[in-house]
DNA sequence: GATAGTACTATCCTTTAGGATACTGCTATC
DNA sequence: GATAGCAGTATCCTAAAGGATAGTACTATC
């Protein structure tokens, strides 16, 4: 596990990856951060791109994504008003973690499902 | 993101991600698998190691850990009986997901508090 | 024979996540 | 002046997760 096992680095452990599974967790994070991957989108093209997603579960995961820094939400001043959802430099932090998820989910799926 | 952009590759990685996703979260989950890592435990032990849970919870948080094959349980045939939990060889492929997690989680944390 | 421990299950309740549906105020186009 | 698109909000409802509390069947000890 690579984990120290003194009673406080087990919880700070626990906490940190509790931290990550809550920023990653609910149904739409991931699909909305795939989204954007190709590139800046603005509110209703989102909602066409992701399937299934009502607005207002839209409208609350990019607050809650925005909030953790993940996305900038830029309002261009036209008229009228147009405004763009976009990945930031840091949403890249998380790419080793997905990765990790990724190839952990894939062998897993093949185990379950293999035999 | 180093993950492909086809519609089909995104499709995949996106429900391998939510595979681990899911076998990893609610709250009880990791606790118990680190509660676990210094070695099998009964059923009550673990209840009192992990403050907060119900038995109602822990028994059935066993439950989902032994279908994916996390832990195992092994009935000693003494009177009365012991019941006893331990971690599968599989749940230490878990371990570079979880440190990935471990680790993000603590700089986010230092990210957000930092200021 | 009462008390305590083991390994749970059962019942009820609250909270949270998520979904359905409708609507708002704005502008642009037909 | 009607319709459609943009960027959401408001209201209501259901389902799942989680918690509180009690109880079961067994045994072992005092």
């Amino acid at each position: 596990m690579e984990i120290e096992h003194t009673p406080e680095a087990c919880t700070k452990s626990l906490m940190a990856v509790r931290d990550t599974l809550d920023v990653l967790n609910g149904k739409w994070k991931l699909p909305i951060i795939i989204a954007l991957d190709s590139g800046p989108k603005r509110f209703n093209e989102l909602e066409r791109m992701i399937t299934g997603i009502t607005p207002k579960l839209l409208s609350k995961e990019l607050r809650d994504l925005e909030a953790n820094e993940f996305i900038t939400r830029t309002v261009y001043p036209t008229t009228p008003v147009k405004i763009e959802y976009a990945l930031t430099g840091y949403s890249g932090t998380l790419s080793r973690v997905i990765a990790e998820m990724r190839d952990w989910g894939i062998q897993h799926r093949k185990k379950i499902t293999g035999r």
